[in-house]
DNA sequence: TGGCACAATGTAAACGGATACTTTTGTGCA
DNA sequence: TGCACAAAAGTATCCGTTTACATTGTGCCA
């Protein structure tokens, strides 16, 4: 059915080598050979078929991307897209496609990987997740089959990883309340058992106890990346004798339900409460007010941890944890010069 | 380096051949030598090599997804998660991996899908756009490469698509105005190219004349699917000397930009102005007020497009236009009860 | 002018698995 | 006991490429 280099081989009347050869751009063809190949290549329309080539080469040019399981996705339903695109530009880059994969449970996703790597189907993987301790990253380890996770893992610190420099963002967003003269600030936190929450946790912390300002058990509560979550922790924390004035939140998603709360209990934003939160999702301009939050480079992330995968395919030396630079994005929600107090 | 079925047939003292029927459940196979060659493949932890099976059988039991070029993915962003969890849902299912794919403008998208084709990638292919006469569509046809696309193609009725009735959507969506009691109904459209736009549009005209209610030009603005969008649409139809009193909106993100805009100009939602938008993404329940969207069943969306292609893979016959069944998600923005008026 | 180096190309054997065709083994029956 | 015939398993070839090794051809030098 498809073309193939014997069909082209024959009608430029070399050997199918010859043909694999200019493919290949080998030294030792001439020019002029090189050149009437390539012509019929063109002509017929001619693809090499990748799977022979993966084949003896034992190599698929193919990264797999192994979605987070769908009770831990909720954080990156918003984003994604767009780091799926900065994936995708860097393979394409590089000439590698792009492998889906994921599982419902546990272990239909460890089998689905080991499907992966046993049956040679990728080079290297890349995990949207950092979950500590998980059996995908010993079989990984053990195949000896580079991979990148998206974020830090808590258990092992030399697995390669992209991931923002959170205590620093956090602390950052923290900072920025304090120059706008908050002096009672809040933490709506996530599932404690990300290595991201403990990180903006200790940015928001470093950031308070160097200005010296109080840190309240009260004012930090412990949420999930859900729609109501952020929600319920803001009426936990604002029903305290003495609430905060300033809310630093864990992500936007969380934030639209603090925000809504808070609008909804008679709070004025930013005049009695100011907020920050992570991630710069597209609607955080779109709300009322707009919500200040910390650009993570969703996009950059993805392309990095490409860019991390390939290298390592080519043994070429990495760090094993590479940084994304981020930027606090500041909208109406945190500014207190709008304040008439 | 992996395991391959001779090393499996030696250790179980059987041909290659048998090993490989084992695998295919073959009928002439016996109890016992199934059972010993299937115990040895688990102890040595075999796993087909996906590549060498393909070379032969001529199938890479592997669907392309094409991403829409970054110009008009922005309706995307924003369900593009639940979108690919249906299909990976569906193909896993039936043993079929996912290799994404896009490009960044159309020349290199057309170069992208022509390799996937040609070099005999995949079985079949998942457009998420539904562009009007595009090069890739013809190319896939002249292939014979089994496609579908997500929502009906404008030039070609009979080439294969899932999509939700949008005519019937819109005419629900309206008509849930008029049952409140709206007369004067308005419609943020978007880009006319799109056959979404086109239906959803009709819907809202049908239900409109068939109230006897008045359609005024200066009430229909047509917008894109941009953050910025729905605010100009907005003020352009609210700055007509009869302004209507409820608004459809072709997309929730552009619904998010008119309610900012009609907040800002001082317009209570929904008493003066109750809105109704398409595709009831998370957020929409998180706006104040929450915004009334019909849910147009993003997952099945997915499920049902990758259905479609594997039976056409199979050669099954299938219906040419699939429609996936909406729901109109009632909430506060389109309740006039809550007037006083 | 024979011999040699080297460039250009060809030949053939993998890569791992499927399968048409062939051989071996086993059973029932004359 | 021998034979037919079916079940079970083995042999060999092919899928489309790459590549080690072999072959051919040319020019140059002794």
């Amino acid at each position: 059915m498809a073309v193939t280099i014997k069909e082209v081989a024959k009608k430029a009347g070399v050997s199918p080598s010859t043909v694999s050869r200019v493919i290949a751009n080998h030294p030792r063809i001439s020019e002029e050979t090189s050149k009437r190949v390539r012509e019929i290549m063109d002509e017929l329309g001619y693809h090499p078929n990748i799977m022979a080539k993966s084949l003896v080469s034992r190599t698929t040019r193919t990264i797999g991307v192994v979605l987070p399981r769908p009770a831990e996705e909720l954080l990156l339903n918003f984003f994604f897209y767009e780091l799926i695109r900065g994936v995708l530009a860097q393979l394409t880059r590089s000439g590698y496609d792009l492998l889906m994969a994921g599982g419902t449970n546990e272990q239909e996703e460890l089998e689905t990987v080991t499907r992966l790597v046993r049956s040679g189907r990728v080079d290297g993987l890349l995990l949207l997740y950092s979950r500590a301790s998980d059996p995908v990253i010993h079989l990984l380890r053990q195949e000896k089959m580079p991979f990148v996770l998206l974020g830090r893992s808590l258990d092992y610190e030399d697995v390669p990883s992209v991931d923002n420099d959170n205590v620093q963002a956090a602390y950052d967003a923290t900072k920025h309340l304090i120059a706008q003269g908050q002096r009672r600030i809040g933490f709506v936190s996530g599932p404690t058992k990300l290595a991201m929450t403990q990180d903006r946790m200790a940015g928001y912390t470093k950031a308070l106890s160097e200005a010296g300002l109080p840190f309240k058990e009260g004012w930090v509560v412990e949420g999930e990346f859900l729609l109501e979550s952020g929600y319920r922790a803001m009426a936990s924390i604002m029903s305290q004798p003495e609430p905060p004035t300033a809310l630093v939140i864990i992500d936007d998603v969380v934030a639209f339900g603090v925000l809504k709360g808070l609008t909804e209990l008679g709070y004025r934003i930013p005049q009695d409460v100011a907020i920050v939160s992570f991630n710069n999702i597209a609607l955080t301009e779109l709300t009322m007010p707009p919500i200040t939050s910390v650009d993570v480079g969703t996009y950059q992330l993805g392309y990095t941890a490409s860019q991390m995968v390939l290298r390592m395919i080519q043994q070429v030396e990495i760090t094993a944890r590479q940084i994304i630079p981020h930027r606090l994005v500041v909208r109406e929600s945190s500014l207190r010069t709008l304040s008439l107090t």
